[in-house]
DNA sequence: CTGAGTTAAACAATTGTTTAATTTAAACGA
DNA sequence: TCGTTTAAATTAAACAATTGTTTAACTCAG
């Protein structure tokens, strides 16, 4: 459960090119090397490196539904807080950035037999307070009534997801100087484009047919 | 440039196992298999294993401006334009999403040198009618201002993509029965969603600081 | 002395690609 | 229709390199 320094630089070295090269792009030789240690200390801590996946994504998806619920109990109205929800999911979407790209192409592979059960359960609990944030913001009159509720969740990190995958066509689209960072853009323009997005769909009035 | 049924069917095999399991993940004995040809068939025709990638993306990337070119000069206001524009997106995404799967991975790969150029270009096309959409939109008063215009693009594929790489997950919180099949889900429901928050989006007026 | 930590070496299996031989099919002139 | 030629298609086998994992010996602090 608790990691040794050794075992967490494993984790780290592990995180970082499973993200760049793959899952099977990535050699336990390849890990051992940039980590600094023998490769059958991969085997000898984690077992294998399927095992090795387990332990990293268990070690990256804990503790999230404690931050969500201080915002959601925490000051302010109801558009406050979709704010406020809105800029935590994506500081924690980019910071475990790596093992979210890993679990969003083997997750959708049906062979790999990796236990999701940790992000799945998180994923769980996370839509369940959305869901209940919005519930009750419906009923107060705030939000709209015609909204796909679980749809919300995709809109947001899958907005942040594509625009990840794609950072280098967006850098050469507005031609970032060294100035304005990946992280900078994120924090900032970033966020703010999907808070808007997501205000204003829970604003958004269905224009009726005329007739 | 043109395939014959041999060469199709190797393309189409690889394109299911690579978005499967990854191109790593992927042997080139695996597509022989599969595809029922002997393993030096693979580099007869397209030289290796990297070629077969660039090969496939080629011929899965292409002729989307024709069909954007007549979505924006079609009939309609502009948000019907728009309804039509993120329809079409939709679609041709879930058509091709296993070539896409692909791409999400490797183009956010520094090392793979795997020619992008076909993706990049139709990226960038695709970019620019959009933007001449809603500038003229803008310009009528149909559309707000405030509006991030490179990111919409991310939040209408970002949400399909979201969706799709974590399907299990909305499946199990659906309940989806056999009768609706995830297609179905995409052009029905998604695709209405994804409408709803560009319209939404396209409309919203940023709420003044009172004072 | 004990047991966890660490190591180089060995293991069999699989990888992408090439080779060299063989089959197939079409084109050819008679 | 005939055998001959030619080039493309197809094959099994071989290639060296790399893969994940195990082993057996060793180090060294407690």
């Amino acid at each position: 459960m608790e990691l040794n320094e050794k075992q967490s630089r494993i984790l780290e070295v592990a995180e970082k090119l499973f993200a760049e090269n793959g899952f099977d792009g990535t050699s336990v030789r390849q890990i051992a090397r940039e980590a600094d240690i023998n490769v059958a200390m991969i085997s000898y801590y984690f077992g294998s490196k399927e095992k090795l996946l387990d332990a990293l994504l268990f070690h990256r998806f804990s503790g999230f539904r404690k931050e969500m619920e201080k915002v959601i109990a925490g000051e302010g109205g109801y558009m406050t807080k979709v704010d406020n929800m809105v800029a935590l999911m994506v500081r924690r979407i980019h910071d475990n950035r790596r093992a979210y790209k890993v679990v969003n192409f083997e997750y959708s592979n049906p062979v790999r037999r990796v236990s999701f059960d940790n992000y799945v359960r998180q994923k769980r609990e996370n839509y369940n307070m959305i869901e209940g944030l919005i519930r009750n913001g419906q009923e107060e009159g705030v939000f709209s009534k015609h909204v796909n509720i679980p749809l919300i969740v995709p809109t947001i990190l899958g907005t942040y997801f594509h625009f990840y995958y794609n950072k280098k066509f967006f850098q050469a689209l507005h031609g970032f100087n060294e100035q304005i960072t990946i992280d900078d853009y994120v924090y900032t323009t970033l966020t703010i484009h999907i808070q808007q997005t997501i205000k204003a769909l829970l604003t958004y009035e269905m224009p009726v047919n005329k007739g």
